[in-house]
DNA sequence: GTGAAATCCGAAAGCGTTTTCGGTTGACTC
DNA sequence: GAGTCAACCGAAAACGCTTTCGGATTTCAC
């Protein structure tokens, strides 16, 4: 397809030097307005393409953001890693950056690669996701001068660029909702507490229930690794409790999924005998049976806005002063939260004396 | 933490030039065992990281290629994505190159896409998914000499390399696996065929029969949208058909979901009256009541194979000889795929002309 | 001991931008 | 009409690496 077009080309066009082409495309102030508008017309006959590399090596700067692909551990992750991605690019795409993808195997490589980057400079920024309460990439990040934001909180983002949605709001809402159906014996079965959202949710939970003045047994309190089998177990146990509950709020769609399965081997129906909510607002918590309620928040618009964040910390070289955001979930209502059946839960005491 | 090291830095050190340190480094043939051997430790010991933009505009190569996020518009891609670009920036890392992530957000946008890259070249290759029979991608990038890899196929696919899963394979075993367990009357539910795929699942199908000196109506040759609804609204068609199938072979594992929903509207049990088969072997499968049997492609592998293809496609400025290359899909087996009951289908003839 | 070949390395010219610095205009002031 | 000040543009030096070319040694054969 021939030569691609280069600086030297349009300056020799239109009788004029390189550099004065350059600035006259980057908008310099001591660029006449007129040569500005000649040169961007040839630009544009021409189909001009800076050379990125050699752009970024004079300019000094990479236009490039790094996103860390969060490690396989917990299930689905897929499909929200996909939409906050799409969120980025497009968002960087907008302003001629590049979106490069990191995948470290374990999370020793991911800090090693954090240190090459801090080096070579080729990447300006970073995206981090799935943050735990006790994160070491914060401290080393900010340590290496790497600017970066965060999908999520750590004990560290005090001082940090994040994107969170407010998971105790969500969990508060969740749980109200279930209050207003008439539920007053509501659990939780929470995340393993390394991650920071675990924390979050159950304060919610149990913020909603103070505020109803609603009392329930500390066995309410559930935890799951965020696994299908996790939710599984987990609400195995809170139908072994003295008195179980008529309504479950759940860490994610997945232990929901979990949850559900137990139900059924126990013989009672989600949203009949026990209701369940659930949190991601999967699609595919639209094919079960029954359908999941769920609380959603949005991805692709928080991948936008953490590429927004980001560019405007690596362009400043500091932090602005919007650089944390707090979004809200909404509820998604299907079919597993309904209100309480007067036949549950069993009078366990009196069963279990005859 | 200071300026990052130069090769300047290196051949000071060691009193050499820097293009003897560069080519040392690049293990070229006219630099002696002994000097590669104090240039590489120096290197070691400084730490040194080339810089990636010098390089890259002195090279004359991009070491980056470019993964196109398909336009979201099938259902549940997000996992199938993350498992494939997990795999392809793995098999990247370890040569240093990187994972550029492209986004249209329409068709239109994919080609001007490549226009671009065409002329700039910062990206020295593609991946692309999600192929068309049809798909205008290939003609253009071929086109543009922009070096590509697929995974899946086209009608335009023969002289390109590819990576792809043998579908018709994979759909001749599964439909195997239902005659194996005594099913004679199987139908198929297949995608649009505008997907390339959509052909040659129906025509594994269609070949195992044929096998088996099966016959089957017509109208067990069912079409759908990749979607749960699809899968809902073709299963229905099928029901109603004269005398309904005992098993059907979904061409995707939502799909398959969507049946079970119109099984279960029935009042029948997937893997009881009716037998059914899921392509893409979703984890989520195992979470539904019944675990939905399907078959699975390794993914992760398959994006590590794409990398390496493209890379030395790159590399050698023209197609190696194993360029194209097709993998099988193995059965994930759980409890959708049972022997048929005598009860079903019912004799539907009799019943109707009482 | 001479010529040829092989081995190893340095000099220098790129690669295509950006950006600083200074110089040339013309207009404007007094 | 000399001086001042904008306004505008060109020259040239980076940016940090790769790669070609040729020169200086050394080795080998005869």
């Amino acid at each position: 397809m021939g030569e691609p077009t280069r600086l030297k080309a349009i300056a020799e066009r239109l009788n004029l030097s390189e550099s004065t082409v350059s600035r006259a495309l980057n908008d310099y102030q001591d660029i006449s307005a007129h040569t500005k508008l000649i040169v961007r017309n040839m630009a544009k006959q021409l189909d001009y393409q800076p050379n990125i590399h050699a752009k970024r090596l004079a300019s000094g700067k990479s236009e490039t953001i790094g996103y860390v692909m969060p490690i396989q551990e917990a299930q689905v992750t897929g499909q929200f890693i996909h939409e906050l991605m799409a969120g980025i690019a497009k968002a960087l795409a907008k302003y001629g950056w590049d979106l490069c993808v990191i995948a470290p195997q374990t999370t020793e490589e991911e800090l090693t690669i954090f240190k090459k980057i801090a080096r070579t400079r080729h990447i300006s920024g970073l995206v981090i996701t799935r943050t735990f309460s006790d994160d070491p990439r914060f401290q080393l990040l900010q340590e290496l001068e790497i600017p970066f934001v965060s999908h999520g909180r750590s004990q560290e983002s005090r001082k940090t660029a994040w994107l969170d949605v407010d998971n105790e709001l969500a969990f508060f809402d969740m749980t109200n909702h279930l209050i207003e159906l008439d539920h007053k014996q509501i659990a939780h079965i929470g995340g393993p507490l390394h991650y920071n959202f675990a924390y979050q949710r159950r304060d919610g939970w149990q913020r909603a229930l103070k505020a109803h003045g609603i009392k329930v047994p500390k066995t309410y309190a559930e935890t799951a690794e965020l696994t299908f089998d996790g939710g599984c177990y987990a609400m195995q146990r809170l139908l072994e409790v003295e008195s179980p509950p008529t309504a479950v709020c759940c860490v994610s769609d997945v232990v929901a999924i979990g949850a559900m399965q137990a139900l059924r081997k126990n013989g009672l129906r989600p949203g009949r005998e026990v209701s369940l909510i659930g949190y991601d607002g999967l699609e595919l918590g639209a094919w079960l049976d029954p359908p999941l309620t769920s609380m959603r928040q949005p991805l692709q618009s928080a991948g936008e806005k953490l590429a927004q964040i980001l560019m405007k910390i690596v362009e400043r070289g500091s932090l602005p002063s919007d650089n944390q955001e707090l979004v809200r979930a909404s509820l998604v209502q299907r079919e597993t939260a309904n209100a309480p059946i007067s036949s549950w839960p069993p009078n366990r005491t009196q069963a279990d004396n005859q």
